[in-house]
DNA sequence: TCTCCTTTGAAGTAT
DNA sequence: ATACTTCAAAGGAGA
């Protein structure tokens, strides 16, 4: 008789007969479907398979004496191994069940002695084996598999270790310090060396015992183990904790760790997505700017990582991660807790150092909101930052100096689209800007906001970042690329410098023009279009323009459509959302245009500082 | 030789 | 819950 008829069998017998519920067995509720792959037990119980699963047509325990493997062919030994006392501790029985008074066992049942057979023990306690059925073809002497039985654990491929659990562990999992969760240890840590391999063959490359497919412990890795037991004549191991000290001396048992701490191997924390970017661009803007100074170059990338907009950040954020996913795959026991004061000796001297102080101040301003104090009435000051985020600090007569020396130097630096390095009205960059309506309405209404990022900057950061500045043309012109634009900071300095929706528009105009000429993707297009609507609507009327360059859709644009057109109205008529969302480089065009369009501008209204008390200005008023 | 500088983001600690 | 601190990379500069 085939396996079909086997199984034929047993489905029939699982069928026909009402099944006993016997849950004492918890041991044996192991799949030995040799078709999957061995549930080497971790600790975790997963939920009873339910009995109408349709792969197997019934309780999976109902199926199990049929497709037992003999324990000769010792191919998936733990499939029907598994310690009595997997799920619970000792002394206590989730269960109800009886269970031996020391290894915490399950008793075998009378009847249920006949389905299992010793296999060996791991820590003492005993293991069984199901003892293949009866043949099928005799009529069923023994009563059909009992259910009730648990489901089998979680699989050996548990993404957080990895494929070949023996293996992956003794790489990387850290010895067991204790033996709290002994049966975790096992769970986890001891395993057969030839779970997943078939005699005479090895995936990882890994010396193996010729007889029992054993890989070879590492030498430098066996101080980690010790035999736990046997299955099958199979050795098993153990973590074990590190050998104590021989001298139990406190000092020496410091001393010992300490060293132990030294030599432990060094994990570093996985990169965020700045990082890779950092270490992506690093060596190009070394290279576009001829820089040597890290601290330098890191200011420039961080100005580009800025400037770039969620959709290519995402590109990075996802690298990250997957480099955290791999890290946390390699070191799953590691915490960034664990490098905590590796590297504190600089803050620890910084904070202990009056002399530093201001240097303090400074770095700690630079987090906070700078109102300059130049571009701004002096009365302004409380007004402004009134109903919004207190600084953290007062602006006292010490940090008085570098508020006012970043004023200075916002006047003799040369504005940029991006954020400088003090501005009147921080308006985050177009990467970091909600382009949703509202929030175009709240910033180009209420632009006098403080931010947090806003820097305070020292007179060595005002140098360093102008020097920056200057040095990163790479940035200015990738922030205005188009020779014909007129948002350069220069031409916007000569509106209004100090207009926040010129600085907004600016941000965003060019931003979204760089990036939709570079961005194969329409992401994120409705949003920043209506953004831009929103602030055109806010605009006053200004100068039509003689022709309006758009030869994506020249039948959009007539003279006639031109006629008692604000920009809005032109653009609005002028780009169809619809269109312009599958069709980026058109919009790409209108931006140009939009850009065309605020260069003929007068100023208007923003020849007039925003006044920050009044921040439901209304633009379309002048 | 060691620490600082400089950036952003993630994660930990402190309040 | 929020604010603050530390670390990740990099290499020159300065103590």
């Amino acid at each position: 008789m085939d396996i079909r008829d086997e199984n034929n069998y047993i489905l029939e017998t699982v069928q026909s007969e009402e099944t006993p519920s016997t849950p004492e067995v918890d041991i044996l509720g192991q799949t030995s479907n040799p078709l999957h792959l061995p549930p080497f037990p971790t600790g975790t119980p997963a939920p009873p398979q339910p009995a109408s699963d349709p792969q197997t047509g019934g309780f999976f325990s109902n199926i199990l004496p049929e497709p037992a493997p003999p324990v000769y062919q010792q191919l998936v030994p733990l499939m029907v191994s598994a310690p009595a006392h997997l799920y619970s501790q000792p002394g206590t029985d989730r269960q109800g069940q009886l269970r031996h008074p020391e290894c915490n066992a399950l008793r075998i049942p009378e009847t249920m002695t006949q389905y299992v057979r010793p296999a060996g023990e791991l820590h003492g306690v005993p293991f069984w084996d199901f003892v293949p059925p009866p043949p099928p073809s005799n009529p069923p002497l023994r009563p059909p598999f009992p259910t009730g039985a648990p489901a089998p654990p979680q699989s050996a491929l548990d993404p957080r270790i990895g494929g070949f659990l023996g293996h992956t562990l003794l790489e990387t999992a850290p010895p067991v310090s204790q033996q709290l969760v002994p049966l975790m240890v096992t769970n986890t840590a001891t395993v057969p060396a030839h779970l997943y391999t078939q005699p005479g063959t090895d995936r990882q490359g890994l010396l193996r015992h010729p007889e029992g497919n054993v890989p070879g412990i590492p030498e430098n890795m066996r101080q980690y183990v010790r035999p736990a037991g046997e299955l099958h004549g199979v050795p098993f191991w153990d973590f074990v904790p590190p050998a104590p000290p021989s001298n139990t001396s406190t000092t020496k048992k410091r001393k010992c760790e300490a060293k132990q701490d030294e030599d432990r191997l060094y994990i570093k924390k996985p990169p965020n997505a700045f990082m890779i970017y950092l270490k992506e661009q690093r060596p190009k803007v070394t290279a576009e700017l001829n820089l040597t100074a890290s601290a330098a170059v890191n200011a420039v990338v961080g100005k580009r990582w800025r400037s770039l907009s969620k959709a290519q950040q995402a590109k990075y954020f996802d690298q990250a991660e997957t480099e955290r996913c791999r890290h946390a795959t390699e070191h799953p026991d590691w915490t960034t807790k664990e490098n905590y004061g590796k590297k504190r000796k600089r803050t620890r001297n910084r904070t202990s150092s009056t002399a530093s102080e201001p240097k303090q101040e400074a770095q700690q301003a630079k987090r906070l909101c700078v109102m300059p104090a130049q571009t701004q009435p002096s009365s302004s000051y409380s007004a402004a930052k009134e109903p919004l985020e207190q600084p953290q600090r007062q602006p006292t007569v010490t940090n008085l100096r570098y508020q006012q020396s970043a004023c200075v130097q916002l006047q003799n630096t040369q504005t940029t689209v991006d954020a400088p390095v003090c501005q009147v009205n921080p308006v985050l960059p177009a990467s970091r800007m909600d382009f949703s309506p509202s929030a175009s309405l709240a910033s180009s209404a209420a632009p006098v906001q403080l931010q947090k990022d806003a820097p305070f900057v020292s007179d060595t950061d005002e140098a360093l970042l102008s020097v920056v500045e200057q040095l990163d043309p790479l940035l200015t012109s990738e922030q205005s690329q188009q020779p014909s634009s007129p948002l350069t900071g220069h031409h916007l300095n000569q509106t209004n410098p100090a207009s926040p929706v010129y600085t907004s528009l600016s941000t965003s105009f060019a931003s979204s023009a760089t990036f939709f000429q570079d961005q194969k993707e329409p992401i994120g297009f409705a949003d920043i279009q209506e953004d831009m609507w929103t602030l055109l609507n806010h605009l006053p009327a200004a100068p039509q323009p003689d022709t309006l360059s758009c030869p994506n859709i020249p039948t959009l644009i007539s003279p006639a459509s031109l006629e008692n057109s604000s920009p809005s109205k032109l653009l609005a008529s002028s780009v169809a959302p619809t269109e312009c969302q599958s069709t980026p480089p058109f919009f790409s065009q209108t931006v140009k245009n939009m850009m065309g369009l605020l260069d003929d501008l007068e100023p208007g209204p923003f020849a007039q500082p925003l006044q920050p008390s009044s921040p439901q200005a209304d633009w379309s008023s002048p």
